[in-house]
Order: C-alpha cells, then structure tokens, then sequence
DNA sequence: AATTTATTCTTGTATATACAGGATTATACA
DNA sequence: TGTATAATCCTGTATATACAAGAATAAATT
C-alpha cells in the first residue's frame, strides 16, 4: 500500500512555496533549477518540471529560458487570498477585526438568485449578512448566497473568524470569478448598520464565483471612504 | 530548417479553443479525448496532455478523471477581453462607442506614478486621458500612465477604435493586475467632463497590470449608473 | 587586449512507455 | 432477473530520454 496518496509534483510545489512566502528565497531571486530539483527529490525532471510548471501558471514564479526559474518580482496574493478586501488586509495587519451576524437562515431562491446561482426558483440556499468591524469601526455589510451544494455544513460554522481562506476552505475550492462593481448611495437600513450617512457614496460589489460544483453570490457594500481591491493572475497566450 | 516555429501543443491549443469559442463544440460536451487528439495530431499523449493541461488552466476546459474532458460550463471571459468594463461589452454589442482624447502626451513620471510603475522618478513615462462615449453620453474617464518600455509606439497609436483586445495588443501581454476600487465624489472638472452632477457617486478605479516587462497603471472613473466588471480564472491549489 | 568560439547550464519541446484510479459498460454468474 | 465481476476507456501520475534554443562563462584565437 502506498503510504503517501499526494503526488510528488504537489511535495515539490509546497516546499517551493514555502520557501518563498515564508521569506527564504526573497522576490527575484532565483529558484533552484529542474535538474537539481529532480536529484533533490529523487524524481525525473518532468515530475519536478511539473511543479514548477503550475506554480509558474499561478504567477509565483518566472521562468527565463537559458536564466533560471525565479520568484515573481510583483507576487500576485496567495491563491486563497486571490479576492480580498481591504478589510481582510487589516485583519492580516494584526489589527481588531470583528464581525456581527445580521442573519443566517436557509431560505428559497428568489428569481433574482435563483438565476444568479443557476438554481430552480425557490430552491434552498443559504443566506447571510455580516457586517466587518475594525476597531468597532464598520467596513463593509457581506451578503452571501450559497448553493448549499457547496458547503452543506454552512449555517453551523463559526463566523467569529472570517479571513477569506477561512471562507474559501469551508466553500470550497473556486475556481473562478465575475465582480460587477458601483458606486452608489445606501438605503436608510444599510446607511445605519455601516453608521455613515445617507449621502455619502459606498461601493457596491458583486461578486459570483464558480467552480464545477456551482456558484457562489456575493454582494458586498463597502463604507465610504473605504476601498476594495482585487488582484490575480491573468492567462494570455 | 523547420517549417513551423510553433509548438505542436500549441497548434492544439488553438484547435480546441477555435472550436469552443466558433461554437463548434457547445457548452459541456466532451471533446477529443488526449489518445484522439494524439492520434489525430500525430503527438505523443503528453504533447496533447500539454495543450489540454493549459486549457484547463486557463478555464476553458474542465477534466474528470475516468469521464473525460468538457468544455467548461461558466467559461472566463476570452483571456484578452479578461479585464473589460461595461463600455467595452456596449462596444462589442455593436452601439456606438466613440472615444476623445483629452490629453496625449510624454512626461516625467511624478513620485505617485513613479512608485507605481517602479521607474525612477522623472523618467519619462506616456500618459493619456480619455473620454468614452456611447452614442454621445458620456460614460468613462481614463488615465493611463504606461511603462515607455511596454510599447514605445504608444504615442503613435490610432485611439479611434478602442476596445480591450485592440488595446492590451498594442500594449503587451499582461499577465497580472490588481484592482482598487473606491466611490468617490468627482471634482469639478471630472465631473463636467463626465457631464454629470458633482454630488453623484462615480467609481473610481486603480489598475496596475504588469508582466516581466514592467508595469501599466490605469486610473478610470465611471459615470454614476454604470457599473464596471472583471472577471477571470483564478488558480486554486 | 580584444574578439571570436566553444562549453556549460538553463529552460522549452517532444516522444514512448508504464501503471494507478475513477467511471461506464459489457459479461458472467447465481 | 438481479448481482457481482470483468473489460474498457478515460484522466492522473511518473519515468527516462532526447534534442533545441537562450544566456552566461570559459577558452581559444587573432
């Protein structure tokens, strides 16, 4: 029986980005190359090549024929990190970030949803509005709608901690992303769960994601004054 | 002396994509098998493996071990068009879209600009604004600040058409970008070049794309009432 | 000393092969 | 007829090998 069921090329691609997020191969420096990879790890250089290969698709890493492979100079955000908000930046800044459940009920697809997560109309999905503090300080209103195919277990989890990996390993694994953004102004409701005024601009999001179990809605309204960013690696030809 | 310079995997590459995208072969119907595709191509299975592996990467393809391989049911945006905004799918919707260009010209780069691009400051980098219209309202304002080294011609360039893939092809492959997005309240100026009211809520949004050739930042402001959208695959572990 | 050439290391492309493991279908058995 | 088994087709992982092509360095030549 064979002890360990997680193939080599993934051993390789974990210690490599160990190595970089964990600071030991600084930005720009160069990995080491495929041949000493594969006498590393006792594997033929395909295998190791593999490794390299995807790492270098994800962004981590940019290979130079004749140079060498190295660590991307401009790193895009950890892959589970991908999409994220100013506010989980804070959180990761060591700050006090908190966040309260408005509400957290499994109720039926309005047409609007129902489209939105390719469900039939009035079909179960899991609903929740959180609302992000810093400090006491409110960021952001998150208002999600989950297939629950993708997280069956979604109304008993702990909300206390809400980074997005958090988020995204309880989901699952999405694969990819729409965002349709605005700016608008907040109902009198919204206006007061984010303590603003009625006539500043907050930002509106959008947000569905996918992967091959289904679709993931998400609308975000972010408070005035606060930003959004999104970051990813792009693949052209 | 070798009559193609391209890739055999690559030559599949395009073969499948063409008949996705030409709509040969329909959302989430199976396509060749990787021993199809080898024996039609005259590949080994692993060059196969290759244009498929990428597709996959990319989005477009989704495999199941022991099924086969589907055309992907959510497919990303074409990887060119990855990063477009309302005005750009008005465009491709066949309205009429009509650009202005406001300003054009060569300057040193400021300390902002400068650290955005990663230039040093005062070296000289393109920048221009541009007003976006459809059928004669306005609808965006951008700002692009562009490395001189991503396309010296940048100057030069015919800004009648202007739609993402017309763009991003003079400009480079980008292979990165990140996004901030913030509501804001226009200036005067902005706003009467939006033709708007100074207290609507426009969206502000700060682009930097970037590949080993260096950085493009881009800084748009969308007219109240419109909304921007991004998509994209992102690369999950 | 300066220039050209050759060597070496790197990634890029490609082949042929092998077995594991999931999913379906056909077959044999009870 | 129903159930278990086998065959088959698919993707997933892995090896060993080969040559091409870019980039830097060492060596040879002028």
């Amino acid at each position: 029986m064979n002890k360990a069921a997680v193939p080599r090329y993934k051993v390789i691609k974990q210690y490599i980005r160990d190595n970089i997020e964990g600071g030991s191969w600084p930005v720009s420096s160069r990995v080491p190359s495929e041949n000493q990879l594969c006498e590393q790890f006792s594997v033929s250089r395909m295998t190791a090549r593999k490794a390299v290969d995807e790492l270098t698709q994800e962004g981590l890493l940019v290979r130079s024929q004749g140079l060498g492979t190295f660590v991307a100079e401009l790193q895009p955000q950890s892959p589970l990190l991908e999409v994220r908000n100013i506010a989980d930046e804070i959180h990761e800044r060591g700050h006090n970030h908190s966040s309260e459940v408005l509400s957290l009920e499994e109720i039926p697809a309005s047409e609007t949803v129902a489209i939105s997560l390719e469900l039939p109309e009035t079909s179960p999905v899991f609903h929740s509005i959180i609302i992000h503090y810093d400090n006491g300080r409110p960021l952001q209103r998150e208002e999600r709608y989950v297939n629950p195919r993708f997280a069956p277990d979604y109304l008993k989890q702990d909300f206390r901690v809400q980074t997005p990996s958090a988020y995204l390993s309880r989901v699952a694994a999405l694969t990819a992303a729409t965002h349709v953004v605005e700016a608008v102004l907040p109902t009198q409701d919204i206006a007061d769960s984010l303590v603003m005024e009625s006539h500043a601009p907050c930002l509106r999001i959008i947000r569905r994601s996918w992967c091959d179990k289904g679709v993931v809605s998400l609308a975000k309204l972010i408070h005035p004054g606060d930003r959004y960013r999104l970051g990813g690696h792009l693949s052209f030809t």
